[in-house]
This record gives structure tokens, C-alpha cells and sequence, in this order.
DNA sequence: CCGATCTCTGGACGACTGTCAAGAGTTCTC
DNA sequence: GAGAACTCTTGACAGTCGTCCAGAGATCGG
């Protein structure tokens, strides 16, 4: 009956659940990987027993693609801030060299865990509509941040979203593996790459000042 | 005593089995992926039987380190005739970005299982190392292609060889994905990616010729 | 041709996996 | 507060896994 009000208790109640299952599934998924995260191992860094998974997840897979639909939601609004505070190309360019490197440093389980689960998408065909989809969200959000950084400079993206993203991509996941081998300067590495890129991502301002 | 000579008895028939097998692993390897290939599948899809295995390998991890690196030996020089053979520089990306393609076309599985393995890496130390090796042989790869063309244009590069393979392992791995995923266009996509992309990585030449 | 060494097979092992179901515990409804 | 519905635990199941091993078969030196 009262299907507009907030009422608390029926399904919300299990979509709730469903999220902090998947919340601490996405720990052990971040820590052990996609293939040896088992949901005995999944259950017991919960406060859940192995059996629940079963209850509110039809399948390990859906448990799986259901963490990271969650977590890309939580990820892919990361570099707004800098987008909207930024005022110049500069400025943008510095926020986001520095939101890259905080993200390794932050969140290295959680990036390892993508870039699993999109090789493994390469496999299993099952996980590549989840992927897919992530991998366009990501997209825009680069392309958010490199179409405002042309706007800012007087000038025009040279590439299309999907070459920008590749390339950043890459640089990044290179960065990442470096950081997880606690190799030296890989950080101010990124951050000094990611500058030297920006310009070449753009094409030569249609109407030059004045 | 013979040691010089090249007597085919002893060790070299165990480490041509070695080989053998490991090419039978490499196939299995790249239509499963590194986590849903068990030994078992691997003998299976061999002449041989799955006990065979720990009598010429002491570990499954020995055994994948062994393929890759093997695969690694026979993929390292695949740009070599290109490069020997370009007489221009826009011959040398044309035939940089064919064989890119041809790459993709011919050799997708055993490239989505180094994607796999160099993820894999990110979780287990132990594969670390191979994991490097390999990838600074590829760098090296791609290094070969780049200064060479920075020659022929009669330019210089304009990046570190590190943010060069960076950025083609970014484009390159989204092409394979999105090949994988049999979508329309990715394979010209990537030859006109490679095309608009090169000349961005040199630097304007120090003496503009006359 | 016999004994020694190398090569390989096939089965067994304990551990671990995803899945499921029976039932206990809890919460809600009337 | 009794009964129904929901939530969760526990144990069991059929497989699969990596590993090991006893012994068959092959190969070779004498």
C-alpha cells in the first residue's frame, strides 16, 4: 500500500543486508582476490555465517557482480570535486594528478579487485556485461574531467573519451602494480606523467585569444 | 665431459619435455585462464597423465612461471621485422599497428592470460618477479619500435620508454577486451588509435630539416 | 639378456569448494 | 501470547583441487 513512503522495514530491510554483506565481501574480495576469495572466507570476515550468502544471493556470481556494481557507485563520483572546484586548467590538471595518487594509495585493494575482475571478464563471458558497463562509467568520468580541462584551457579534447581513457588507464594500472611492489617514485611518477599527458590531449585552440 | 658438445641424451630430453608440456599447460592456460586451470585439465589437454606433472615440475606455480616465461621468449621479437624493415616512419606505424591487430587476431588467448597473470600478480608476491621481468621485456619491446620511429621522423621521443608502454598496454588491452567481446570496429579502432597516437609521442625535432 | 635407472600411470589422501536443507532463533501480526 | 513469517546457523553433500606414491612400463648399460 504504501509504496511511496519511507517506510523502513519490509525489502529495505533485506537490501540492507544485502549491501553490508556485499560491503565486507569487498574486503576479503580486495584483500585475497576474485578466484581465492571463497564465501567461507567471505562469511567469516563478516559477522555472518557461510550459509547467509545463499539467502540474500542467488549465486557466488551475483554475489561477486553485485559488490562491484556497489563499489563502482561509490567510486565512479571520485574526481567530481576537483572537476567542479577547479578553476583553471592547472589547477585541474594538479587535482587530478593528486586524486590519482590518493586513490592508489587509498584504495589499492579495491583497484587490484577491478582490474581482476575485468580479466577475468576477458574468460568469463557471464562477468563481461558487469564490466562493460563499469568500464563506460569510468569512461565518462575521465571524460568529464578532460572535457572540463579543455573548456578551462580554451581548447578541444584531440581524442575521443574511449582513446583518453585507454591511455590514462593504462598509465594508471601501470602505476598500481608499481605501487603494490613498493617500487620507489612510482607515486610522483603517476603525478608527473598525468601533467606531461594533459596537454597532449588536447588539440590547438580553435580561435587562439584575441 | 661432453659438456660443450651437443648430446641430446641426458638432461635435454627432460628439459624438452619440460617445454612440451608446458606448451600443452600454455593452451589450456589461455582458454581458462590462470585460476580454473587445474592440473588435471592441463595433463588432460596433454599427452600426458596429471601425476606426470610434479616428476617434471615441483609446483603448479613453477609450472605457470615456466609457460609464461617460455611464452614470453617466443612473443619478445615480434615487432623485430617491422622494425628491421620500415624504411619510413610511416611505414613503420603501419606496420607497428597490422601487427598490433594481427596480435589481437591470433594470439587473443595467450595475451588475456598474461592480463591475468599480471593481475594475479598484484595479490600473490610470487609471481611478482616473473611478472616484471616480463614486463620490462615487453617496455624494451615497445622501446625498439618507438626510438626507431623517433629516428626515421628525424624527431626524438617526447616520453620515458615506462609511459610509452603505458599508454599502448592501455590501448592495447582495451582492444583486446573489447575484440573479445566481439565488438564491431575495435580492430580498425586500435590501427587508427596507433596512427593518431605515434606522432604525439615525439618531440618536435631539434633541427627542422633545410 | 639381466639388472638398474629413468619415465610415466592411476589411484589415493586430505583439504577445500559451492550449494543446499533442516531446524533453531528472532521478529512481526493478529 | 500463540502462530506465522522471516532470519540465520550448522552440518552435510558431491565435486574438485594439489600433492604424493606404489608400482608398471620403457630404456639403457653391461
Amino acid at each position: 500500500m504504501t509504496t511511496a513512503t519511507a517506510r523502513r522495514t519490509p525489502a529495505d530491510k533485506h537490501d540492507e543486508r544485502r549491501r553490508t554483506l556485499a560491503e565486507s565481501a569487498l574486503r576479503t574480495l580486495g584483500e585475497l582476490g576474485y578466484a581465492r576469495s571463497s564465501l567461507r572466507e567471505i562469511a567469516n570476515n563478516s559477522e555472518f555465517s557461510h550459509g547467509v550468502v545463499h539467502y540474500y544471493f542467488h549465486d557466488k556470481l551475483e554475489l561477486i557482480v553485485f559488490c562491484v556494481k556497489q563499489y563502482k557507485a561509490t567510486c565512479v563520483h571520485r574526481y567530481d570535486g576537483v572537476v567542479a572546484d577547479a578553476t583553471t586548467a592547472d589547477e585541474l590538471v594538479s587535482g587530478f594528478a593528486d586524486k590519482l595518487v590518493e586513490t592508489i594509495v587509498d584504495e589499492a585493494p579495491m583497484h587490484r579487485l577491478w582490474y581482476d575482475l575485468r580479466s577475468q571478464s576477458m574468460f568469463e563471458e557471464s562477468l563481461r556485461e558487469a564490466v562493460l558497463h563499469i568500464d563506460q562509467t569510468l569512461e565518462d568520468m575521465v571524460w568529464r574531467v578532460v572535457s572540463t580541462y579543455a573548456e578551462l584551457a580554451d581548447a578541444e579534447p584531440a581524442m575521443s573519451p574511449s582513446v583518453v581513457y585507454g591511455l590514462l588507464d593504462g598509465l594508471f594500472q601501470q602505476a598500481l602494480l608499481g605501487y603494490l611492489c613498493e617500487r620507489e617514485g612510482v607515486l610522483e611518477g603517476l603525478r608527473a606523467q598525468v601533467h606531461d599527458l594533459m596537454p597532449m590531449l588536447l588539440r590547438a585552440a580553435v580561435t587562439p585569444r584575441g
